[in-house]
DNA sequence: GATGGTGTAA
DNA sequence: TAAGCTACACCATC
């Protein structure tokens, strides 16, 4: 295509053409695979990767229609080079698998005899493997069948699990699917995550991934082993299984630092498992509590370093990872990848948005210009002094009141990292704070109010991030955020996407000082949302006034 | 056995 | 990069 919105670059770079008009259908064709690296303006920086083909591949995507959608949508010949190694790296995966022998048991399988004696060698591999059967099987100890993909992968030869698993101890489980019914994308990636076997689905916020699970857990009918990063989300889960599965309360146990129920469904906090005293982990017990079918792992990208070692024993079980956003900033994506299993379903949420299921969502950046005094007191303050000065400007107040001028009577939250801050903010707008110091019950009663449309406005600091019982909204202010977390923007902005009554839009606007490093962090952090094709509208602070 | 406060880890 | 929040263990109190 000679006029197309891509550049294919050598480097596994590729150039994407915002404004350009087949910009979107391009980004969709290179969504499966590519991941984006950077978002300005005007041109979109995707980049090819052995993980992101891996995926790709493992979702069914073969490198002809990889390489089909470069040449369609590229503006210049796409360098034959780089279409030949993408076909080469895809080709990679699943030359090993690993497989159950009948007498043998969990063996691993070459399609390519050479690729089996070159990982052999690998001191990587060394230890994990037993019997060399023949010149394309060797036994390996079922212990190391998560340590062995681990290898695999960091050697380049990611290994296709086709071992199967453990049936786990049978309970009858089924969804109550009277006056409700799954959606369709919620029972595609059940059914392409049971049939993949070991994985993780992606789907947005708000899109309904407990229900993916619940579907996972009637699909499995056996005990499950739910994990959660927090109590709230585990009350949560809870109550969404009595409602819409035949599960009872006394069926569902939570294993958490107050209770320490194990029942043949359990929902237990990552924290607790990773507790430890004197060095050993207390609570391993509960791995072995039940025969479980089906472990459950909610917000992945969140997963622990020691619960990955734990899984790295766990891989005779089958495994669910949810996420709406599978980037990690510590770049443990391949450890997910070896560990969970690949990505198995991932509706992108502009998909999910244009069925009705989520709100639709724009998002602005309104740019602050220093004044003189400030911008002098950044230039000489001290590096770790300049991002706190930078994103608690006092200006932003009044940049905060013309947005909600601009948007009466929509209920808005005012999201930021800092407590002095948000404290001022708080007085300056009139409008009720809550915080990691509020109380429980202080909480709920601003929350209710909140619902009530009683309270317009409330300031919230990054409580917001863990309590996600909260309320609806439609316009959201983040004045600060932290660092460069793309999946905090992605969350934060994923609070406003109930969809509306009236079909109205969403409103998201984060305020930056021009010029400083809380000008890129949130370049950074928008990346991810970037990716899923919402894109920032970027405002200066003195048009906004005058618009 | 439940509740609340303190210190620590991630 | 730092600040903020949560969950846990432990202990004290009722």
């Amino acid at each position: 295509m000679p006029d197309g919105p891509l550049i294919v670059q050598s480097d596994k770079s590729l150039l994407l053409e915002v404004d350009h008009p087949l910009a979107k259908d391009a980004r969709r064709a290179i969504a499966p695979f590519a991941e984006l690296e950077r978002a300005p303006e005007h041109v979109h920086t995707y980049r090819l990767t052995p993980l992101g083909l891996w995926n790709a591949r493992a979702a069914g995507h073969d490198a002809e229609q990889v390489v089909d959608a470069l040449v369609r949508y590229s503006r210049y010949p796409v360098p034959h080079p780089l279409l030949v190694d993408v076909a080469d790296t895809m080709d990679r995966y699943g030359r090993l698998q690993l497989v159950k022998h009948p007498t043998h048991g969990l063996v691993l399988h070459a399609l390519d005899k050479p690729v089996l004696e070159e990982v052999l060698r690998s001191k990587r591999t060394k230890g994990m493997v037993g019997t060399r059967i023949d010149d394309e099987n060797v036994a390996v100890h079922p212990s190391e069948r998560g340590r062995l993909k681990q290898a695999l992968v960091k050697l380049g030869w990611p290994a296709e699990d086709l071992a199967g698993y453990v049936d786990g101890e049978a309970h009858d489980i089924s969804l109550e699917q009277d006056d409700w019914h799954l959606r369709p994308y919620q029972e595609e990636a059940v059914e392409t995550f049971w049939h993949g076997g070991s994985g993780v689905v992606v789907l947005p916020c708000g899109a309904g991934k407990t229900l993916v699970g619940a579907g996972a857990m009637a699909r499995s009918g056996t005990t499950t082993l739910i994990l959660v990063t927090n109590t709230v989300a585990a009350r949560q889960w809870k109550d969404e299984l009595v409602r819409r599965t035949s599960l009872t309360e006394d069926e569902i146990g939570e294993y958490s630092g107050t209770r320490k129920d194990v029942r043949p469904v359990t929902i237990a906090t990552y924290q607790v498992l990773t507790t430890r005293r004197k060095g050993t982990y207390t609570h391993l017990e509960l791995l072995d509590a039940h025969d479980w079918g089906l472990i459950v792992y909610d917000e992945v990208h969140l997963l622990p370093a020691p619960i990955f070692r734990m899984t790295a024993d766990l891989q005779a079980r089958r495994r669910l990872g949810l996420t709406a956003t599978l980037v990690r900033e510590d770049g443990r994506e391949d450890e997910v990848f070896s560990l969970i299993g690949p990505k198995r379903y991932d509706a992108p949420w502009k998909d999910i948005e244009s069925q009705g299921y989520i709100a639709p969502a724009e998002c602005t950046e309104v740019r602050l210009t220093l004044p003189d005094g400030d911008r002098l007191a950044y230039a000489t303050a001290e590096p770790e002094e300049r991002y706190r000065l930078a994103a608690s400007a006092p200006g932003k107040t009044r940049v905060v009141r013309q947005i909600l001028d601009k948007h009466q009577g929509e209920q808005t939250l005012v999201i930021g990292q800092y407590l002095d801050q948000l404290g001022e903010l708080s007085q300056a707008l009139d409008a009720p704070l809550v915080t990691g110091e509020t109380t429980v019950a202080e909480r709920q009663r601003l929350f209710d109010g909140f619902r009530a449309g009683e309270i317009d406005v409330l300031v919230v600091s990054k409580v917001a991030n863990f309590s996600i019982d909260l309320p609806e909204a439609s316009l959201a202010i983040q004045v600060s955020g932290s660092f460069g977390s793309r999946q905090e923007e992605a969350q934060r902005l994923g609070r406003l996407m109930r969809p509306k009554a009236d079909g109205r839009s969403a409103h998201f606007y984060a305020i930056v000082a021009r010029d400083t490093v809380d000008q890129d962090f949130a370049a950074h952090r928008q990346r991810f949302l970037a990716e899923q094709g919402y894109a920032y509208t970027i405002v200066d602070a003195e048009d906004l006034a005058a618009a």
